[in-house]
DNA sequence: ATTGGCACTCGCGGACAGGGAGTGCCAAAG
DNA sequence: CTTTGGCACTCCCTGTCCGCGAGTGCCAAT
């Protein structure tokens, strides 16, 4: 049923459509591309894409827009991803390099993302849950009263005040700092529970009490600081999502306010590759009429948060995933670096 | 030339053009308000205020609507900033007690003021130029790598990577940390530069690089974390904005994603009291059909902040005011509390 | 100073026609 | 069986015209 040809035609109808934002009829499509055969032939290609659902009229005598299932197709099937040009990959590198913290990355990554697509951008900072622990530091102060400093490999610092049941001296503080490090310094999270729990045998009875509540402490901030955040920009591309965008416009605001949405609308993805997911296929309705094309990124080979673009269903897959893919790997690199 | 009635008749127009959003003829004004004149008489009035530039037609023969010099006077002379209902006071007080930090505070704030407002909301963090450091914390990442750990008395903490110009040795280090926190603890920010100034003179020749650039790094460091942040919500609501938006639209969401734009919007203010900027009065033309109303806030008498909504000129400047004004009041409470 | 009357101006919405782009179908050709 | 040209048909879009209604400005009367 689906021949050669006609995947030919509707790759050639998505193409058009993403540059002029207009139904695209069987003349036209056959002046632009070269198919080989006459606009007659292209009309019975025409209604066979139609009768299995990958495009549409929007009325009857007008041309053919592709359907979400013919998006789907396209992008799964008919297109590749399209490289960034050696001089962009430098700019991205460039300009990412000048970031002097964690948050800075995060705000360099988003602007750079909105900016290559001309789309929403949306950036997942690092999750701790793969995070290791670079250094943890305790500092004394007032007689019993501690802070807590912990730093990730992704440069994420974390405070915590400590009230201790008891005085702490200079000594002990030195002590546990120092054995705190050697267990946990270079470690993930989700082992350091196992890793320090005998730690306060090996401490006086007095201390022990304090040492504690430093541990507890710590594992609290392990969990509560698990708590995704997120960084949005490009919020004035959203006037670029179609002519008709004073209907469609509204509840996707309302949709990039929620920080819960965008981070269920990421996290669908799979933790590996790219993902596109269409129109429809997103599970909050005031998405429906976008596109979402996410990918994870991070400091090894490992995801440790992802990163993302929302645009118009009718945008240009090939060139939004390749900036999507070229962003998220030199974030990665700087990630690496720091 | 404008006596009282005429004041009565732009007042009037106001109201019911915010109301309605559509221009007010004279016989509409006559029948909703109580004038005491017919709509002729109306019209010799609005003939006069069209003069002097408080109203303009949309096109001959349409009713007429206010200018930003109408709104002007409107604002200054002829309204009163309406309190808000005892109910809503009570909810804005439970909302933000609920709040478990500054982030948490400042995120709570944006939301109800938006969500009473009905606009576009920004709030800029308690200014830190008053802050003072708390400690200083200097850890050896590798030979020739520190990390430098900034804690301020509100509890933020900031970090920076150091490459050294040489080799720094553990004891050169717990020097360096030890006479920093001594210098500089319990100092306000602005205080530090001078402070330690001489320090590197305390060093080896060896070390004076590596210690000089601590120090830039500390000093940038207080710059930046001086430099004001800024939260802003409730987006969709430019959606609101009126029925032209599509036009007006873009450049507003341009600038509302440029903080700098918008910490000079809130910054124009005067120190003291509510301020209520009108179209063109904003010096920032993507906000030339938009009116902001903003207000500092601050635990004590003193404002540390700012925070103001951005709405269409033609808004309820009676209520926004009131509500901006009595979120600005709640606020300072909360954090003189915290 | 205020008012009623009156002519005038526009914007808006509905009706209508012509042009154009595009479709579906069919019969003929490859 | 596929492809193609032809043809009738369907709609959308645009422009025009027209009448209605809201509103104005002006003027003469109060």
């Amino acid at each position: 049923m689906l021949n050669e040809r006609r995947l030919e035609v509707l790759r050639a109808i998505v193409q058009d459509y993403v540059g002029t934002e207009e139904p695209v009829g069987s003349k036209a499509l056959t002046e632009r591309h070269k198919l080989g055969v006459s606009p007659a032939t292209v009309r019975n290609d025409m209604a066979a894409l139609e009768d299995e659902g990958f495009i549409a009229q929007p009325h009857t005598s007008a041309g053919r827009i592709p359907t979400d299932k013919g998006y789907r197709l396209f992008v799964d099937k008919l297109t590749a991803v399209k490289p960034m040009a050696a001089p962009e990959r430098r700019a991205i590198q460039n300009f990412l390099d000048g970031a002097v913290d964690l948050d800075d990355v995060v705000g360099r990554t988003v602007r750079l993302l909105a900016q290559l697509t001309r789309q929403v951008a949306i950036v997942q900072y690092p999750s701790l849950t793969r995070s290791t622990v670079r250094h943890v530091e305790l500092l004394s102060l007032a007689p019993a009263r501690l802070m807590l400093v912990l730093i990730t490999d992704t440069g994420r610092v974390e405070q915590r005040m400590i009230d201790c049941p008891a005085p702490f001296g200079e000594t002990s503080l030195a002590d546990l700092r120092a054995r705190l490090n050697s267990r946990v310094a270079g470690r993930r999270f989700a082992d350091v529970p196992q890793l320090v729990q005998d730690l306060p045998e090996a401490f006086e009875q007095e201390d022990r009490g304090t040492v504690t509540t430093v541990l507890s402490t710590l594992l609290e901030t392990l969990v509560e600081e698990t708590e995704e955040r997120l960084m949005i920009g490009g919020t004035a591309n959203i006037t670029r999502f179609g002519h008709d965008f004073p209907l469609t416009i509204r509840p996707v605001l309302e949709a990039l306010e929620e920080q819960v949405v965008l981070l269920k609308l990421l996290g669908e993805v799979g933790d590996s590759g790219m993902a596109v997911r269409i129109g429809h296929e997103n599970a909050h309705e005031g998405l429906n009429s976008t596109s979402v094309v996410s990918v994870g990124y991070g400091s090894g080979g490992e995801a440790v948060a992802k990163l993302g673009v929302v645009g118009p269903t009718r945008m240009d897959y090939p060139g939004t995933m390749g900036a999507v893919r070229a962003v998220a790997r030199y974030v990665g690199q700087i990630l690496a670096e720091s």
